[in-house]
Order: C-alpha cells, then structure tokens, then sequence
DNA sequence: GTGACAACAAATGTATGATGTAAGGTAATG
DNA sequence: CATTACCTTACATCATACATTTGTTGTCAC
C-alpha cells in the first residue's frame, strides 16, 4: 500500500517467517538453479541439520514445504531426492522466484510470456462476456491510475499489475485467475529489470492507451476486439523486456 | 504398470504415505468443500491432536504442506486460517481431487475444460513446429495404441492420455508440459465417470481417428491445422463429458 | 552356483516434553 | 481517553527416544 517495493510471496502459500525460510529459501534455490540434479539426492536430515545449524523439526518441516511444491520426493531410507523437472509446480511464485533470482530465470520467463499471449487474450474474451458492474469498476479504476501514474515508475507498475489481476478476475473463471497471480508475481519481478530500459514518459502515455483500447472493446461487450487488444499489449510488454535484457530469444 | 487403476497422486509431489496423510487429506478436504470457509481458523495444534490422534509433529508437517498448496496461512498467536479461494494453488493435484471427491468439482471442471480449449490447441501449434524425433516418436505411439485399444476401456484411457501429454511435452513449454500433467490428473479422475455414459466401440474409433487428425497435422509441421484439429478433440471431450453428466452448463 | 528368505542397518517417521517468541488482549496509568 | 506495560495464548524451535520402512547383505537350502 505504502511502497513501491512489493511483496514478492503475497501468493506463496508460505509466508517466509522464522528459521525454516532459511533452509526452504537456500534448499530450493540449489534445486531450481541445478545445483542439485533432478535424480540426485539431497544431504540426509542430519547432514541438513549441522549444515544449516537448526533443529531436525526444523529440516523437516522445510523439506515437506518443497516436497508439496513438487520439487523433492522424500522416502523413508532412500532420503529426499530431486523430482524431474516436469514433475515440478511451475506455478508456485515461489519457484518462479527462484529461478528468476538464481539467472536460470530466462527459460522460464521466455514460456511464461508465451503462455500470456494464449491466455490473456482469452481472458480477455471472457471478460467481455462475464464482467460485473464491480468487476467494470476494478478495471476502469486501474486504467484511470494507469493515466494518472504516467510520470511516476512505481504508481505505473502498481495499477498496471490490477489492470491485468481485474482482466483475469473478470473472466470468472478459477483457473485463469489463478495464473493472474502467477503473471502478476511475474510483472513485480520484472519491472525493476524493465524500468532500467524504459524510456520516456511518452512511452508510458502510449502504453496506458493500449491498455485502455483493451477495457473499451470489454466494455462494449466486444470479445474479439478485447482479445486482439489484449495481445497487442502482451506483446508490447514482451518486446519491451526483450529489449530491457537485450534478447530473450527471437521467435 | 499392472492395474488399470490410476495413481491419481502422481505428479502431487506430497506422496500420501503415513500418518500425516490422513490429516492432510482431511483437513484439505474439509477446506476445499467449504466445511471451513475462507477466513476461519482451524482447530488449534492441540486440537487437532486429539481430533486425529497423532502427534503434533504430524500435524505440524501436514499443516506446513497445507501452507505450500496456499490453503492456509500459519501464524503465530493467530492460528491457522484459511486463505481466499483466489490465493489457492488450483493447480494443485491433490486440490483437483479433493474437489472432485467433495462434490464441488463441477464448477472447477468447466472452468478446467474451458481453459483446456484455450491452452491444447496453442500447445499443439507449438509442438507442430517444435516437435523433435523422440516427441514424434511419443506422440505416434500414442496413437498407434488407441488404435489398438478401441475394444479395450482402459488401454483406450491410458493411450488417450498419452497423447495429451505426449503432446504437452513436444511444445517444449515448461508452463504447457506442467499444466499437461493437471490435464491427465482431470482426464484420469473423470475417466470413470465418462466411461459409465460411454458407448460402444465405435465411437472411440471415431475419437481416435478425430487425436489422429491432430497427430498428422503436426507431423505435416502445420501449426493451424493441428490446433484447429486439437480444438476439435477437446470440444468432444467436452461434450462427451456433459452428456455423461448430465449437463455442467451450456455456453 | 543360484534363488529364496531372513537378519541387519540406514534413513526417515512419529511421539513427547521443554522452552522460545510473536501477537493480541487487557488493565494500569498518565 | 490514549498510551503503555504486562500477560496470556498459540505457534516455533529444540532435543531425545523410539518406531517403521526398505535397501542391502548374508546365509541356507536346493
């Protein structure tokens, strides 16, 4: 509410407290970095314990924390060992977290903005169809902060983060919002990088109008229109964060 | 390998073994069906002790798993409260199952099928220009054994999701093969339901013939065509779904 | 030699008691 | 009436003991 510095784990699940975050936070980061190989396994229990310096309660209950997040497969006498990839829950926050901080980020967020090109505009779509009287207000509040916030970085991000969270929502449909959240963790961790690159106030004034075309054609009822609006604007934000690190990786 | 029964905890990551298990499961259960609404707080750790007769160790891990699906929110004094549905990891295999057991998994079914036909006709027109030899070689077998297995129900139910995910993986998406693996999670939980309103050999050679359509386009290396294809076998499936239900919800 | 079976050992699973810590409530106090 | 100090509560952590599962190993019979 206060800051422009946002809560990364607002979806975790696990809210980072205590000692255990320690172990959940460094333990996950080796796996999401490689450090540790899908098929390896990790140091035992007490191996954990001294590593770390805390109680075995401690290491436990960490370890459950990343085996529900798909990531380890823990076994009586076999230890905990790292699950494949595939098998991992790409859309917890906190794993897209760590590969983002860990450098390993780019794969993943080449794929997570080719999966917003398929389903924002589809949520888009749905919106047109679906939204309430509140969901309207959410978003034509957040298009008009977007207006307003042409000149500061981190108002900007902020309403421009529940633009995109209303369009999901107002699809009324639990799976999409669900990855709102995903994209919207995803826009508070790239706007530092992009903010680097981004450019003039005009810029923003001209994103904030894409932005709008894209509430007009749901206000309107217009499914087709607000789709193809949609992806204009993901595909905007896609080339300004190629350009912000200098080439993801061209289609 | 054996049995025609699925293991429906495959990709949950938390395997249900132990003691725990029965806490996690029931507690799960009782938020994902509304028992405990969103916002309340469940028993305390000492409660629950006695309510399930293991110790608090078990509870305290089962709790911290419940934490990393986003059901709930552990905080000291406070207790443990459950979180707001939109804060739910939905793509949770063990969620998915606790909603279809619980009888409120209608309302997550459409909203899965319908991102099914967002989400599978893009996968297949990326695999349609991604796909590599072994993805072929994956995809073609699946096929090959629907064929083969359109006398039996069960060989038939496991080539079926085969080729989903076969699929999935040749879109060479880590966000596409992962909510793949939610799909054959839902095609396997729904199987027996469908299968009860489910007809004579015929139609699955029918429905064969309709995944092979999709499988020779992407062969053809023609994206369009494989998802329009693709968008084809979903709306079945959709259909076959509702009939044997008795009617989800129309569009 | 080979296979089945039994004993062992290694790692996690469960239980319990003691103590630390944060957060909400409440009463004393200015 | 507002503020502060304290106190209670419920989770957090630690330490230890014992149970359970399972991979390994070794023995015995054939």
């Amino acid at each position: 509410m206060t800051s422009g510095s946002f809560d990364a784990s607002s979806t975790s699940g696990y809210t980072m407290r205590g000692r255990q975050a320690v172990v959940i936070d460094q333990v996950g980061r080796d796996i999401v970095s490689g450090a540790v190989a899908p098929g390896d396994a990790l140091p035992k229990e007490a191996d954990l314990v001294e590593q770390f310096g805390v109680s075995r309660t401690s290491v436990r209950e960490a370890m459950r924390v990343l085996a529900a997040k798909g990531l380890v497969d823990i076994r009586q006498k076999v230890g905990t060992r790292v699950r494949p990839r595939d098998q991992w829950n790409v859309f917890d926050t906190d794993i897209l977290r760590w590969h983002h901080e860990e450098g390993t980020g780019d794969v993943v967020m080449r794929d997570l903005v080719e999966v917003r090109q398929i389903m924002e505009p589809a949520a888009a779509r749905l919106a047109a169809g679906r939204a309430t009287m509140d969901d309207h207000r959410r978003m034509s509040a957040a298009i008009d902060a977007m207006a307003e916030n042409a000149h500061s970085r981190d108002g900007y991000a902020a309403a421009d983060v529940e633009f995109h969270l209303a369009v999901y929502a107002a699809s009324h449909n639990a799976l999409l919002r669900q990855f709102g959240n995903v994209v919207a963790d995803f826009m508070k961790l790239t706007f530092t990088v992009q903010q680097a690159a981004t450019q003039d106030d005009e810029e923003l004034v001209q994103d904030a109008e894409t932005h709008a075309a894209v509430y007009q054609a749901i206000d309107r009822g217009n499914g087709e229109d607000a789709a193809e609006a949609m992806l204009r604007v993901v595909l905007d934000g896609k080339n300004s964060l190629i350009k912000a690190l200098g080439g993801l990786r061209e289609e």
